[in-house]
DNA sequence: CTGTTAGCGCATTCAG
DNA sequence: CTGAATGCGCTAACAG
């Protein structure tokens, strides 16, 4: 494979000169420069990564990194992103890596892969609240960036959505049609996305002076499957709610099925709603009333920031998406009886 | 950050020493093997991959290539793999890199990837047929795979799911269930799964008697959407299938909110088959009878195949995996009467 | 068993 | 405007 000797050589120049048109570096006759150009072009030579690396030029890689496997597997959310990321960051030259799914045998050291040299910064999706490998890269100054999680603890930029007032405007949302009674599936509660999601639906309840009652809470994992007994569960209560916010769509679908089985109609006879707006949201019957995430904003606010942090400008920064409320089918107003059986 | 030198220094050795160590050369005295290892430990010190990287050692980088953004999209299934891939590959000391998604901006020259000392292999999803890219791969003897696509005029390795006994199964059960008017919706003819299903559909159409119709054949692009309309599109021909078979879950999907706009009743009124087998499949409403792709076996050899092509294994291996039928809800008998209105 | 020398491909000095 | 020397961190080939 041609290295910028052969190209030098066949250009009839020292491979300085050759370096500095790969560079675009100004001071090279452009006489000069046509002919290196030409060379390169009939060499079909591109430079070695790995050389400039060694150089300290860095890596252009980011790494991705995920909790654990079912949550890349829970969130076809996630997947979006990361094309939308992925265009975002190629027009600036850097690649994507998958800088491994997180093993279950505790939380590997993420610095590895910086003295490693195979990424020069990473893109943290959903870590737990105080995550020890979080507060290393922080500690050494790693450049990382957080999506879907912050810390009070440790400083670091990251991207979030609006949990806040997703929760509240759903809530409120619920309240407006004369539900009272409104349970609740959260996600993974090690997930601080979850965590907040949670606190925020009991701290709407008891702001209308609805008391919270744990019996109408359901502690799910985002899976389809815990949506499913999160429904049942919540339905079989007494008096069951006349509404159930899910923290994500794939727990929603899961309900949905689960009503089917029960016989429950939604929103007939309860109310849902989901969070994420996910593709199938919309076509799934009934057609689900959630909480959309801006992925396309996420993805660019992502690569702006850890571009930033790779720039070396220090201050770190939060940006908080507006989430945009979908409503569609699956809910409806309360009934004045109480519930199905 | 500490480098060999830095290590060998403390251990009171050569960098030579300590590089014998760190490859697990035989040829160390152990009592010497334990002051670097210590050394290694107290230093944090991790092998550089760049500076390996230019001795020649390979990147231990396997790109995947996808064809373009829908494709990601609109089979969360891939995800599923990518997933199981990591989990393989990093097994062996691989990483996964998002190889970059294809623009639509032509085929991109793949072979830059490995010139640019990127990665050491490359998994391509679902290539065109004769695609260029790929010729080209093969023509320069780069070791790569390829997932679901096949080549008559390139000789690779490739790991595919026999659609041939899929969608023949899948017909058979139809026919058995007295179906003789049985649509099609294919996915992007551009991808040779889509072809090849399609295909299928046809001969085993012809192979009972039953003539083909253009008429109930839909070509859609994999998506809910192309589902909907697909189903929209077959359900209003006349006279109207009384079964439909998919080329992906996704549309079919799609078709299920069709039908439910529609107000005609599936399997009561037309019966619908899938592809695929994603999560989701079994929690719809009716749960859909499709064909599984075994993702955890497809990874397994995935990862297999493209270790032998790095190794410099020559000959090129096909695997073919065996789908698994999943009846569910969405087929029944076929009525005697004609179509819905 | 351990150390020395050389070079992978490139970019940053510094000289011409 | 161009070239020569030097070193990034590591390993392979040879010496001791």
């Amino acid at each position: 494979m041609a290295s910028q000797q052969d190209v030098a050589k066949r250009a009839r120049v020292s491979f300085m000169t050759v370096s500095r048109v790969v560079n675009n570096h100004p001071g090279v006759k452009s006489e000069t420069r046509e002919r290196v150009l030409s060379a390169i072009r009939e060499l079909a030579y591109y430079p070695n990564a790995a050389a400039r690396t060694l150089n300290g030029r860095g890596t252009r890689n980011i790494g991705m990194i995920f909790p654990h496997k079912e949550f890349v597997l829970s969130r076809p959310f996630f997947i979006e992103l990361c094309v939308e990321l992925e265009s975002h960051l190629s027009d600036t030259g850097y690649h994507l890596f998958l800088g491994s799914v997180r093993k279950e045998t505790g939380s590997l050291d993420l610095t590895v892969l910086f003295k490693e040299r195979k990424v020069d910064g990473l893109v943290i999706f959903a870590p737990e609240r105080d995550d020890e490998s979080v507060k290393r890269l922080a500690a050494e100054g790693l450049p990382f960036i957080v999506v879907h999680g912050r810390s009070d603890a440790v400083e670091y930029s990251y991207v979030d959505i609006d949990n806040e007032r997703g929760v509240s405007r759903i809530m409120r949302y619920l309240f407006d049609l004369g539900h009272r009674r409104i349970g609740f599936v959260s996600g993974n509660m090690e997930e601080v996305n979850a965590q907040d999601r949670s606190a925020c639906y009991r701290r709407e309840l008891e702001a209308v002076g609805v008391g919270f009652d744990e019996r109408i809470v359901h502690t799910g994992d985002w899976s389809l499957e815990s949506g499913y007994e999160g429904f049942r569960a919540l339905v079989g209560r007494a008096p069951a709610p006349s509404a159930i916010v899910f923290s994500n769509d794939q727990m929603a679908l899961g309900a949905i099925k689960a009503a089917h089985d029960l016989g429950v109609s939604i929103p007939g006879d309860v109310s849902i709603t989901g969070y994420d707006d996910i593709k199938y949201a919309s076509f799934v019957v009934p057609a689900l009333t959630t909480m959309r995430q801006p992925l396309d904003r996420v993805g660019e606010a992502v690569a702006t920031l850890i571009l930033e942090r790779l720039d070396g400008r220090s201050e770190c920064r939060r940006v908080i998406l507006e989430p945009e409320f979908k409503i569609r089918d699956s809910c409806g107003p309360a009934r004045a009886g109480g519930s199905p059986p």
